[in-house]
DNA sequence: GCAATTGCGTTCTAGACAGCATGTC
DNA sequence: CTAGAACGCAATTGC
């Protein structure tokens, strides 16, 4: 089908054709068919890669050019801000709507609100699902004015921690918008129809691929397809590393899953050695400045053992990573620098990074349930669709690695000939109900509990099943409900303000019950009693318990016994050892706010920079809702919780918060100045310029300066000279030797 | 006699959304 | 109760 004949305004046409699009891909013309540019609701369940993007632009731009507004949600943040990047290129179509100006795009996640003035003077917005129930939930007035609804990977309604929040949001926008056009895109999935079928939407259901497809299963020295066999050179003892050689000799990039993330570490270094060894000069010396920066940009051990790889040609990628390292990892492998990533699950689904083969190692994961699971096809079919990347690569090709002539067998028909699994709602459980029975009152879209299972009866759950055995279970929530001051009435269902509180806030009902029941409970609040009342709460993110850890962290426990608001008996070891979990949470995140530097947590706690800052951001929110919770409560620990956020959010003690507080001033560099003499704001005005640049490195302190509304230049003698290397001696930083690594 | 290999026991296990108010090293 | 890879260390084989 042309582009040209589509019903598209001129302005539009003419941007795609710019961009050489000439022709839509079959799956697109059968959405054109099924009435995606006439306001119809399609769900299209095609491969990634097979232009779904631009399945939900073209009806975007239709309904934005008939005055409406599109909304795009997407489940993570990485994707909201590529969407929002792509979409900003609209900024050049003038649509002649009577708004005389561009496309304009805002985007809003958690971490990042669009800079316009306000959010709903968008044409398009792309926020993550959560991000849009909780604009839902504050009653964002715009929502009512939206006309085109792009739901991106619409099969995360399968997931267990995140179905129902976007199941419960589609459902409140349908009864906010009825007339609202709906595009949902999904992963290809076995029960397509029921998803279809409950959005009222047309069904577009491919496996059409722009670039070939090959699955194949790597056995005794061959990777067998279907009907062919492609022989690797058994170069090396590891068969996965020949199979990147002859990927790598063949002009190609490789993406290897993993299913630990010591394991693709240890891969990525064990590649690396013999990967290296096919690098030419330009390619060494591109790979060096990027090992440059990943030193730069690191703190820990981590990055040493990732510079030692990306200088072999080779990454690892996994959550523990910083944002910068990832960063650096995948555009350095986009830009063919990198020649392997090998990577957890991160990878897996998302973002946009296609290689010409993908190996997976392990189709196996390790379940604290079940011990280690095979993966559903599903998340097979993501991994092996990122294979072939389209317009360079002539073909992709996915691969498993089998041990055995039977596991071949087995693997080619439980994955490569398998379809994907059915999704399920996930909301019938009670932890999903709790928090969104409370937001559907809230809301407004309920205020009884008839209206409560009607709401109910609108959405996915109810579509796929009797939702008769669900009664009970929301009983249960709202008796929980009212029993913590969060919903009140009988035959009419209230929010009180706490309740109102709590679903602003976006924490679990659960959380905000276990953290006043702590602060009641409690005798002897300290930092720790807050923190470790945080770390307990369901939305936390709680470390693992390593050997080791148990005799540690019990010590701990006894010598602070009174700072805790609860001690769980020991003899009932699962409660207690959930118990030290949460303890051992509190003691990261209290190192965090003490300064430790990174690389010690790191080592203590054996995790990466990525997870420390993850975990700092999560205790933030949650020690923001604790103060506010206690707050309205009355309770007085809500100032010591208010200090804490601030802590939690700089990483630093107390008495650096003034200093902290200037742009570009973190938690080293004030801790420098603080303890130079330099306290407070006042004390950097007076002081020497020059002692300041020594301090913290001149460039910064003249930013510094800057910053504090002073315009000062200092030392212009050699500005350049006296950078971060100053820095580096100033404090014994040695740029580091990387020779323990190469064993 | 010393290096390389095998064998055994131990250890550990993916990812990532949200508030608020503006900017880490 | 569930599984498997990798590592460290010791015993064994290999030259």
């Amino acid at each position: 089908m042309e582009i040209r004949s589509l019903d598209i305004p001129e302005e539009v046409l003419q941007f795609y054709l710019d961009s050489g699009i000439e022709k839509l891909y079959p799956p697109q013309a059968e959405a054109i068919e099924k009435g995606l540019l006439d306001g119809k609701n399609i769900l299209a369940a095609i491969p990634t890669a097979s232009g779904k993007t631009l399945l939900a632009e073209l009806a975007m731009l239709k309904s934005i050019s008939k005055g409406g507004k599109a909304l795009y949600i997407v489940p993570l943040r990485a994707l909201a801000s590529e969407k929002f990047d792509r979409f900003r290129e609209f900024s050049s179509i003038d649509l002649k709507n009577g708004k005389d100006r561009g496309v304009r795009v805002g985007i809003s996640t958690g971490d990042f609100e669009s800079r316009d003035e306000w959010l709903g003077s968008n044409d398009i917005i792309v926020a993550t699902s959560e991000k849009t129930d909780s604009l839902l939930r504050n009653g964002t007035a715009w929502m009512e004015e939206i006309t085109t609804i792009v739901v991106d990977e619409v099969h995360l309604l399968d997931s267990a921690n995140r179905g129902p929040t976007l199941e419960v949001t589609l459902t409140k926008l349908m009864k906010l918008n009825p007339e609202c056009q709906i595009i949902a895109l999904s992963a290809t999935i076995g029960n397509a129809y029921e998803v279809a079928d409950w959005l009222g939407a047309g069904l577009v259901r491919s496996e059409w691929r722009p670039t070939d497809l090959r699955e194949g299963v790597y056995y005794g020295g061959n990777i067998n397809f279907r009907g062919s066999q492609k022989l690797i050179a058994a170069s090396s003892k590891d068969d996965a590393i020949n199979i990147i050689l002859d990927t790598l000799e063949d002009g190609g990039q490789c993406l290897v899953f993993e299913s630990s993330r010591r394991n693709s570490v240890g891969f990525a270094r064990r590649a690396g050695a013999k990967v290296s060894q096919l690098l030419d000069r330009p390619t060494r010396d591109a790979l060096d400045s990027i090992v440059e920066q990943v030193l730069e940009n690191g703190e820990t051990e981590a990055s040493k053992v990732l510079a030692q790889c990306i200088r072999n040609g080779t990454a690892f990628h996994h959550a523990g990573l910083n944002s910068a390292h990832r960063r650096l990892v995948e555009d350095g492998f986009r830009e063919n620098k990198i020649k392997v990533i090998c990577s957890t699950p991160t990878l897996a689904a998302g973002l946009n990074l296609p290689a010409r083969r993908v190996i997976i190692r392990s189709y196996k994961r390790f379940d604290s349930n079940f011990g280690m699971q095979p993966i559903p096809v599903l998340e097979y079919k993501q991994m092996a669709g990122r294979a072939g990347r389209p317009h360079l690569d002539p073909y992709g090709e996915s691969v498993l690695v089998a041990k055995s002539y039977g596991e071949m067998q087995q693997l080619f028909d439980n994955y490569i000939d398998a379809d994907a699994e059915d999704i399920w709602s996930k909301l019938g459980a009670e932890n999903a109900l709790r928090t969104h029975i409370l937001s559907t009152i809230v809301n407004g879209f309920a205020n009884a509990r008839d209206g409560l299972m009607e709401f109910i009866e609108a959405t996915f759950f109810a579509h796929q099943n009797d939702t008769w055995g669900l009664m009970e279970v929301v009983d249960d929530c709202i008796d929980f409900l009212k029993e913590h001051d969060m919903l009140k009435g009988d035959t009419r269902l209230v929010a009180t303000p706490f309740g109102n509180l709590v679903s602003m806030l976006y924490v679990d009902p659960l959380s905000a019950a276990t953290m006043l029941d702590g602060l009641d409970k409690a005798e002897n609040i300290t930092e720790l009693t807050l923190m470790h009342l945080v770390c307990k709460t369901p939305d936390m993110r709680q470390l693992y318990l390593r050997s080791g850890d148990y005799e540690l962290i019990n010590d701990f426990v006894i010598t602070h016994a009174e700072e805790f608001s609860e001690i769980p008996n020991q003899f009932k070891d699962t409660d207690y050892e959930w118990f030290l979990a949460e303890v051992k949470t509190a003691l990261l995140v209290l190192d965090w706010i003490n300064e430790r530097p990174m690389d010690d947590i790191s080592k203590s706690f054996n995790v990466g920079e990525g997870d420390i800052h993850a975990l700092a951001e999560l205790s933030e929110w949650l020690m923001h809702s604790l103060s506010r919770l206690a707050r309205v409560r009355g309770h007085p620990a809500a100032d010591m919780a208010g200090m804490l956020e601030k802590r939690i959010h700089y990483g630093a003690r107390p008495e650096l918060m003034e200093l902290v507080g200037i742009r570009g001033i973190g938690r080293v560099r004030a801790r420098r100045l603080y303890d130079s003499g330099l306290k407070t704001v006042e004390d950097i005005r007076k002081a020497d310029p020059a002692v300041i640049g020594k301090l913290i490195g001149t460039k910064t302190a003249g930013k510094l300066l800057r910053e504090i509304g002073m315009h000062i230049d200092i030392d212009p003698g050699n500005p350049d000279d006296v950078g971060s290397k100053t820095m580096d001696s100033l404090i014994g930083n040695e740029q580091s030797t990387f020779s323990d690594f190469e064993k």
